[in-house]
DNA sequence: AATAATCGCAACCGCACAATC
DNA sequence: AGATTGTGCGGTTGCGATTAT
């Protein structure tokens, strides 16, 4: 039950312009699409989640939103294949969810992607590939689904315009050869990304425990029950005491010593980093020869100039690729400094801080500073760094500078050189 | 002005997995 | 232990809007 209305209803006047461009885009006229008669998918292996036939599908209308919002509003959504029946809705609980989910709830925005956004959603998908729920933890507010249509539509053909394979984020012109000189720094960057690939799903399987808790509680707030994807990201969001992360635990499991190089294994993690991140290692040359070679030098130019807000992305993205090219796990001796600033704040465990976190740290910050400098020690990865260095920065200088073509009135972000 | 092509996004589909019976 | 149910997730589709011809 909402305990509090107050947390809905200023939702439903801030949704009111999408319902409006709902109105003028689609489909009042949109004709009743109930399943042909005889349509049973119940012999396909499994029962459908709910009746189908003569259910709605297709474009919600305006009564419809009402009435599912009058009823999460006042009993909570409960169970998703009992609620359209309780709430007179002819939609099947899937639909219901959905709806709720990815457009009701009051705790999405909706609209324009802020620079910041997209920088996150190309770093994340760069690391996590196309698994949208994880990158939504990091991005506030936003659906997993909205984060995956505007990936598919936007951010994907940029990064193609660029050169660059939107699903592996290498360059188009394969340069896995530059890099064989470099396993230890693929290996790296591996367990970097292992790291936080886990880290993410802990982060998600907290949320859903920290969900089914408060559920269990019969006292949560339905939207803060809806916050499976998000709740990352809520200041509201009960959370256990520490450690409560399966990820941190894992970690104190298995200490090590100071200099100790850890042979680490994501518990779950599914992608193969070393890869992904390649191109960052190694191909910025040819990005900077092949695709944005005025761009590429006129941002190294301007570097001097820049807007307040703008001086926010050179920041971060200061020193970065020191963290990249030299990191590895000796310099976090027994601690993982990016992993463990958000959760020995617990209490907060806000974006501010575990995206903060996480960001900076994939962006190298001063957060990431102890590891860059810490790593830039290493004397062969000094030897053959200034080259890796102008790569990586000419990658995502081209990622940003593309990125940054979305608004023109920014000045584009600037790696320090 | 008419038509075709493309874009953008809400919604649907089906699979996977965990919880429950 | 196996079947069923509920939910989450990622891929895909459908269709109105916009742009190009």
């Amino acid at each position: 039950m909402y305990e509090d209305l107050a947390l809905v209803r200023p939702f439903m006047l801030h949704h009111s312009h999408s319902l409006c461009h709902w109105h003028s885009s689609s489909t009042i006229k949109t004709p009743l699409l109930g399943l042909a008669a005889g349509e049973d998918l119940s012999e396909m292996g499994r029962s459908p989640c709910c009746e189908k036939i003569g259910l709605k599908k297709g474009p919600w209308t305006p009564e419809e939103d009402q009435k599912l919002l009058a009823y999460i509003e006042k009993h909570g959504h409960g169970s998703w294949r009992a609620l359209p029946a309780k709430a007179g809705l002819q939609r099947c609980g899937k639909s219901c969810r959905l709806r709720w989910t990815n457009y009701l709830r009051p705790d999405i925005k909706r609209g324009e992607f802020s620079l910041q956004e997209e920088q996150t959603i190309i770093q994340l998908h760069a690391l996590l590939g196309n698994r949208w729920s994880a990158i939504a933890t990091h991005l506030p507010k936003r659906t997993d689904n909205e984060i995956k249509n505007y990936w598919n539509t936007h951010l994907k053909k940029r990064l193609s315009k660029m050169g660059i394979d939107p699903c592996t984020h290498k360059a188009k012109i394969d340069t896995l050869s530059s890099a064989n000189g470099h396993p230890k720094k693929v290996a790296n960057l591996s367990h970097m990304a292992q790291w936080e690939s886990a880290r993410l799903e802990a982060e998600a399987r907290l949320a859903r425990e920290s969900k089914l808790r408060a559920a269990s509680n019969s006292t949560i707030l339905p939207q803060q029950q809806q916050m499976g994807t998000s709740s990352s990201s809520s200041s509201t969001t009960p959370l256990p005491p520490a450690p409560v992360n399966p990820w941190m635990e894992a970690w104190s499991a298995k200490p090590a010593t100071q200099g100790e190089r850890i042979d680490l294994e994501s518990p779950t993690s599914t992608l193969s980093l070393a890869e992904n991140w390649l191109p960052i290692m190694a191909s910025g040359t040819e990005l900077v020869d092949g695709n944005a070679p005025a761009e590429a030098a006129a941002t190294h130019q301007e570097g001097e100039n820049l807007e307040p807000e703008d001086a926010g992305w050179k920041c971060v993205a200061k020193d970065r690729v020191d963290c990249f090219t030299g990191f590895s796990m000796d310099a976090f001796g027994s601690e993982a400094p990016w992993l463990s600033e958000p959760y020995t704040s617990q209490a907060g465990y806000s974006w501010g801080q575990l995206g903060a976190g996480f960001t900076a740290m994939l962006l190298g910050d001063s957060g990431g500073q102890n590891t860059s400098d810490s790593c830039v020690q290493e004397e062969e990865e000094e030897a053959t760094g200034l080259v890796e260095r102008e790569g990586n920065k000419t990658y995502w200088n081209t990622i940003l500078n593309s990125v940054n073509s979305s608004s023109s009135s920014n000045s584009p972000p600037v790696f320090y050189h």
